[in-house]
Formats: C-alpha cells, sequence, structure tokens
DNA sequence: GAGAGCCTGGCG
DNA sequence: CGCCAGGCTCTC
C-alpha cells in the first residue's frame, strides 16, 4: 500500500508529536509484527526511551531513541502509523502496537494483513534489516543523481517496470506510482532497461520525481487502506492517469487503458501513449 | 526472469 | 466461490 508519498505523509504528521517525547508504555499485540523479538522483550526495551527524531529511507521509517537505539516500522500493504490524544484512544480494537507517550498521545500501529513490521535495535539494524542495507537513492533527495541511475538502468535487459519496482535501484517507488510514472514520460512498461535511450531516462527521472512530489504536496493516494499520521485519507487518487483505470479511456488520447502482468504485479499503461514497438 | 508465499477482506 | 490488492522474500 504505502509507497514513498504515503510514508513521507505519515512522517510528516508523526514528527512534531513523537519528537521529543518520551515512552511510557507500549503494546506489542501481535507477535507476527516484530521478527526476532518477543513481545515481552520488546515491551521492556522501547519502554522508557525518548523518541529524538523520526527519518524516512525509502518506504522505512526509522524512529531515533536517544542512547543510540532505533525502531524501525515498515508499513507494507496495509498497515496504519498514526496518533491520537490518548483520552481518545481507550477501546481500540485489533491494533498491532500502541505506545503511549509522556505528551499525552499515542501512537497506534494498526495493520489488517499483518505483513508489517517493526525492527528494534542499535546501528546493527541497517545491516541486518536486507532491504535497508542496500536502498538505492532517493528520488525525491534535491541531490538525486538520476545520470547514474539511469546507466544502472540501461545495463539490464529486464522490463523497465520491474526495475521501477527494484528498492536497490531506486527508493521508493511501488506499483502505483511506477506506472504513472511511466505513463507521463510515454514509456512502455515491457521495455527493457537496455532499450531506453538517454532521451527517455531524463524524461522518466522528471516525471517521477515530480509525480512523487506531487503526491506529497496531496498527502498520498488512498485506494482503501491507506491513512496519514492523523488517521486520513490521501487525495491523489483523484489525480491518477492510469493506475487501476483499465478500460477507461486514457486522460491525454482518448483509447482505453489496458492491464498486463509484470513481475507478478499489475501493469497499467495507456497502448497509445506509451508504445511498445521496434526499434526496441 | 517467473511464481509462491505471507495474511485479511472486499468485490463480482 | 474465486480473484484481487499499495510489499517484499525466497525458491526455481
Amino acid at each position: 500500500m504505502p509507497e514513498l508519498p504515503e510514508v513521507e505523509s505519515v512522517r510528516r504528521c508523526l514528527e512534531p508529536r513523537v519528537r521529543g517525547a518520551l515512552i511510557t508504555e507500549a503494546q506489542f499485540l501481535d507477535p507476527r509484527s516484530l521478527p526476532g523479538d518477543c513481545p515481552a522483550k520488546a515491551r521492556a526495551w522501547v519502554t522508557g526511551k525518548t523518541i529524538e527524531g523520526l527519518n524516512r529511507l525509502g518506504k522505512y521509517l526509522v524512529f531515533h531513541l536517544a542512547g543510540g537505539h532505533y525502531m524501525v516500522v515498515h508499513l507494507r500493504m496495509t498497515g496504519r502509523l498514526y496518533t491520537m490524544d490518548t483520552a481518545e484512544s481507550a477501546g481500540l480494537v485489533k491494533l498491532a502496537a500502541v505506545f503511549r507517550l509522556d505528551n499525552g498521545t499515542t501512537l497506534c500501529f494498526q495493520d489488517t494483513r499483518r505483513f508489517g513490521t517493526i525492527y528494534l535495535g542499535s546501528d546493527e539494524l541497517f545491516h541486518s534489516i536486507g532491504g535497508l542495507q542496500r536502498l538505492g537513492p532517493d528520488p525525491t533527495a534535491s541531490d538525486w543523481d538520476h545520470r547514474a541511475w539511469a546507466a544502472q538502468l540501461q545495463k539490464r535487459r529486464a522490463p523497465v517496470k520491474s526495475l521501477l519496482l527494484n528498492q536497490q535501484l531506486l527508493a521508493g517507488l511501488g506499483n502505483i506510482y511506477a506506472d504513472e510514472s511511466l505513463f507521463c514520460a510515454g514509456i512502455h512498461p515491457r521495455r527493457p532497461g537496455s532499450s531506453l535511450t538517454d532521451a527517455d531516462l531524463r524524461r522518466l527521472a522528471s516525471c517521477i520525481r515530480s509525480i512523487l512530489l506531487d503526491a506529497i504536496e496531496h498527502e498520498g493516494t488512498t485506494i482503501r487502506d491507506f491513512r496519514n499520521g492523523y488517521n486520513q485519507t490521501g487525495s491523489f487518487q483523484g489525480r491518477l492517469q492510469v493506475y487501476r483505470r483499465t478500460d477507461q479511456p486514457c486522460r491525454h488520447c482518448g483509447k482505453p487503458v489496458e492491464k498486463l502482468k509484470l513481475a507478478g504485479r499489475s501493469s497499467h499503461f495507456c497502448p497509445a501513449c506509451q508504445k511498445e514497438l521496434p526499434p526496441w
């Protein structure tokens, strides 16, 4: 569910409400969200620690805790992380974890499909979490070296859509924004990375950046499950051009949007605006 | 590369 | 009932 803009929206909501706060009480209600840790041990570990800051690395949220400790959260498909006033939080059901803070805030972690994960530890976490240690560059960073990224893609024969989903090459795109970026750049999702010209990749890099930044401004896309750090929906769903618009007219040329399966995921594209023809 | 698996719930 | 879903990992 959450891709870079959704995770960033969560981070921006939460950061001012958790920074500087002490965790006075924690409950881990679903052991599956704690790979390698047990709930009792995790509870004792986080209780009494102060949250010094909240960063984002790709789709990971990183809580910086006093003493060089970290709590890293990945929301996967249906995870929600939001705050509410502790007074309002009584009787909440189906939470995977709850944290009470000394500033009167309660931080809730909810996850219908239970793929989401919470990792606790020190510096070694960044090596032990497989997806975190080899994370590619962040396309929303002002110093993103898109030319180096483009050169990597041109070395691969895999479909460009699969390459966009590979977090080792670029951190933050998921199925929605990969499809939207390819439409914006006029590139068919099945084109091999090695077939992309420098001009294609300059266009694609520019589309990725502008779409992600625009989606952050709109607090992300809510198809069904996504909620920001205030437990509210985003609004970028109204601006989608192809994602989940199969058989509906392309907003640019009117031809019906098509769908194909790539890397086990649906890919939505306009057959006229995103041609897959020789010379590829 | 592709496919299965991890889970739950909504939809046709 | 079967299919599908915003992510990621692991096996063939």
